[in-house]
DNA sequence: TTGTATGCGTTATCAA
DNA sequence: TTGATAACGCATACAA
């Protein structure tokens, strides 16, 4: 049995599909005793109104999209939470699109956007020309961590001075001389900041910043490779700051296989806070980045653009926390359970304060 | 700039937009002359087809979706992962849903359905009768770890051998005698045959099976509040099965906090092997799932579907794999390391064999 | 080999 | 207060 449409309703309740439209959206006066009618044939017939004709036909499609290079990261599970929260109270479908090792991503996303009113892109999807081109379909954009673009409002989490504070932390709170960056820069303008507040830790310091940085893809076996290398070489690094907690477990693993302890003979710290990172022993140092806020304040933006406020080309910047476990030197060395490491943080630029568990 | 439609595409090549349309289909005869000045003008125009237009007029949409209950578990990314690579290999699009305190979740599908030819529907999304609304309407579905329906093929994890042989284990090679299952059999099908296979377990040993289960809901924190309550009872609880990993990390945190240790007081054991699993100490035991080989097996069956087949209205049943690491009871104690946990592996119904880290 | 005309389900314009 | 009718972009039976 295929769909009611509304001529079926229209001729139920003995009316033109004109009324029935009236009805549907409110728009235009109708009779008492007509919209009567026209509802109950609507329920009668279980009727839904297609939204294949109504986008046809020049409406909103409400329904917004948020596209990922990837779903495996730890990343996009929050971003998700957050926009989602927001599409629920806007009553706005949301779908997401993973571009992972598609062919033709670019023709993927355009087709992804004739489903939807807005979009949000997320780093390594869309840029340039295919980004120029979705916008000129009508399609409103939101960046989140990618590059800004001239016109293009967008999110990102704010990381240099944190990678500053956290290459502080070890140069003067722990007194170390000999610190390495591992992560490839390229990969998105958050590494890049990373990166940057890094060698701004060392200049703050009046330290000369040591080389690298040490490149490689996010994933923990590139860690781990990167690790036995680093550590085989002549010069004896101190402490390792990865670009992701990844990266950071992959040292892990890397340091026991070397035979030696964290953080006693190695310290180091991640990016973004995994699940893993509190369960590893010793816990892991990181940044935690406030992912539902992200998608949350996407979704806010995405709201002014549909509602045809053009002015939000600026870029809201979203502060992160910094977790201070014992990965990085402080606290103590109870390797009784993960999940009771005494464990402080550090919110906004510097405002300590302990958080439990 | 607006879109450019097939009837500018068609002026411009100087023919009908029937022609223009036999070129973007392959259907038809077209005298190669005509072809290429259609090609060209396509090209020119940056012409692409609208997909609203195309699933107006009836054609396969060339998207399929999978919904979810909630993107937040370890669950869904595997899942997604294995539907994507079919999904790429067979060029369709792959749309997400989460239908997480959503209100009116049912409608939301309903809509989605719109967009796609084929549906994933996982458990704790759409059933009963709005699963028939959706047939009625001539979407292909698959079923996901959800209780079979007459008439639609499904896809499941086997739990219930899995869940028997771990009782096993703790009963026979462990020796234990008071055993608890931790989680709540109605959240799924697939956590109902896990109790089963604990009662299973207890039965082929010809043990009265223990009181139980004890329900709650899959979250870490819950874990950890019925621990605290059950280790605080009378009877000494020798191990916990616990219906996922999160519950698992619960009792490990429950654990410390009343001064056992694991293994050596309590015993645990969870489900899914997320990544904490491995890096928490001791590591957990658990039961790994070919998630990606789950996603990878519903997109083989909705290709079938929607190739007209109608016959495959059965159930796939995918095997597991039993991961022993030491919260068991099972090898050593080595705690300087999470990553070198020594770990074996059986898959299927007994086969052991060992996996390297 | 090509073109005309119709339908798909809705909204919107205009007239009644 | 209501109703014809024309878009919207495409596919397709049928005609030429």
């Amino acid at each position: 049995m295929a769909r009611a449409t509304i001529y079926e309703v229209a001729s139920r309740a003995g009316v033109s599909i004109t009324t029935v439209s009236r009805v549907l959206n409110d728009k235009g006066p109708v009779a008492e005793a007509t919209r009567h009618r026209i509802v109950n044939a609507i329920r009668e017939l279980g009727y839904e109104p297609s939204w294949l004709g109504r986008a046809l036909a020049g409406q909103r499609r409400n329904a917004v999209g948020i596209v990922f290079p990837d779903l495996a990261g730890p990343y996009h599970a929050g971003v998700i939470a957050g926009l989602e929260a927001w599409a629920a109270a806007s009553d706005v479908a949301l779908f997401i699109l993973g571009t992972h090792r598609r062919r033709q991503s670019s023709a993927l996303v355009e087709e992804f956007a004739q489903h939807v009113d807005g979009l949000v892109l997320t780093a390594q999807t869309v840029q340039g020309e295919e980004l120029e081109r979705l916008l000129d379909q009508g399609v409103k954009v939101v960046l989140l961590g990618q590059p800004v673009q001239a016109g293009v409002p967008a999110v990102r989490v704010e990381s240099q001075s944190y990678a500053k504070t956290l290459t502080e932390h070890f140069l003067v709170d722990h007194g170390l001389q000999h610190l390495g960056f591992l992560g490839d820069p390229n990969v998105s303008p958050d590494i890049e900041e990373r990166w940057q507040g890094f060698l701004d830790g060392h200049v703050s310091q009046g330290r000369r910043p040591p080389g690298g940085p040490w490149r490689t893809s996010l994933r923990e076996s590139n860690g781990y490779k990167a690790a036995i290398k680093l550590l085989a070489g002549r010069r004896r690094l101190e402490a390792i700051v990865c670009a992701n907690d990844e990266l950071a477990l992959g040292v892990y693993t890397a340091a026991v296989e070397r035979g030696l302890r964290i953080p006693q003979d190695l310290r180091v710290s991640g990016w973004d806070d995994i699940p893993q990172a509190r369960w590893a022993v010793p816990g892991l140092t990181t940044i935690h980045q406030p992912l539902e806020a992200l998608g949350q304040r996407a979704g806010e933006i995405l709201t002014a653009l549909l509602e045809g406020k053009n002015l939000v080309a600026a870029t809201t910047w979203i502060p992160s926390t910094l977790i201070i476990r014992q990965s990085c030197g402080c606290g103590g060395e109870r390797e009784e359970a993960a999940a009771e490491s005494p464990q402080s943080s550090i919110h906004g630029a510097g405002e300590a304060k302990t958080t439990p568990k």
